[in-house]
DNA sequence: TTAAAAATGCGAATGATTTGCAAATATACC
DNA sequence: GGTATATTTGCAAATCATTCGCATTTTTAA
């Protein structure tokens, strides 16, 4: 493996949050050109080291989010205010998932669940400040 | 609602599968133009009278699809053969992502899943024919 | 019927992602 | 090591779904 699809390996093992192409390159301090994280991610996903899914949301348009594949698969909730995404925990679907696939005769390779709405910060300051960091357009770039 | 929005609706609620917005113009038989089909299904969507999700697949790439919300929310399974929706059945997650609301403390507005992997039909012409279909790149347009 | 508001068509942007190709780097073999 | 071959990378140009601007047409309200 080579050095940059190392780097960009270890910035998804790193991550705490799935990372878009372009939140991978600014975390390479841009030392990689666009077009080779996107191929190192292509071959790391290839390589069953990382995993990824597309999510859309009116803020940031359809992006796809990469996870490394190190730790248990799980699932992530989209805050539509703050744009973070939040941990909801290892994967709890495989075994409705297996229903399914008795039920209709299809063979699962992969599945993709997410959830979006409100966080609990969110939600919090919400009550208060009616959604400052929205209205003013402002808000922390997690989840780039 | 205008003429327009009300066909392309009506498309929607009888469509068999989800449906791109290519997919969609194309059952109006172009009779529509692309940026009034996208317009037309953010409005039904913003109305409640659609729901939609982004799937990647290596042929078609990143897409949105559509479904009419007229029946129950319901989940999808896309073939990476040949390229068709199969229905998994009505929405059984909501009590999984209640614990995860309570367990993590957002507020959930919306949910997204659907599995890829093999159809049933793809499964059983793989047995004999080495997928065939894929090979020849020839397969049924479905689920445009 | 008429005036104002909203929707549509058409063509030109957008923006994420991909691709061609020459230069740089890694791997295989001596 | 040193050299030949196979891969990967950077840069710029191309894709492709989706969005936008604006003039024209359709809807809605009065
Ligand atoms: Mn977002
Ligand atoms: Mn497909
Ligand atoms: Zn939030
Ligand atoms: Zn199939």
């Amino acid at each position: 493996m080579t050095r940059t699809r190392k780097k960009i390996l270890e910035i998804l093992e790193t991550a705490e949050t799935p990372l878009s192409a372009l939140g991978v390159e600014a975390r390479t301090l841009s030392s990689c050109d666009t077009a080779t994280v996107y191929r190192s991610l292509h071959y790391l996903e290839e390589q069953g080291l990382a995993d990824s899914f597309v999510l859309f949301c009116r803020e940031h348009g359809t992006e796809r989010y990469y996870v490394a594949n190190s730790a248990k698969h799980r699932h992530w909730f989209h805050c539509e205010v703050c744009h973070r995404f939040v941990d909801l925990g290892e994967c709890r679907v495989e075994p409705l998932l297996s229903q399914m696939e008795a039920a209709t005769g299809v063979r699962i390779r992969s599945h993709t669940l997410y959830a979006t709405g409100t966080c609990a910060d969110c939600l919090h300051a919400g009550q208060q400040a009616a959604s400052r960091s929205h209205q003013e357009g402002e808000y922390p770039r997690q989840g780039e």
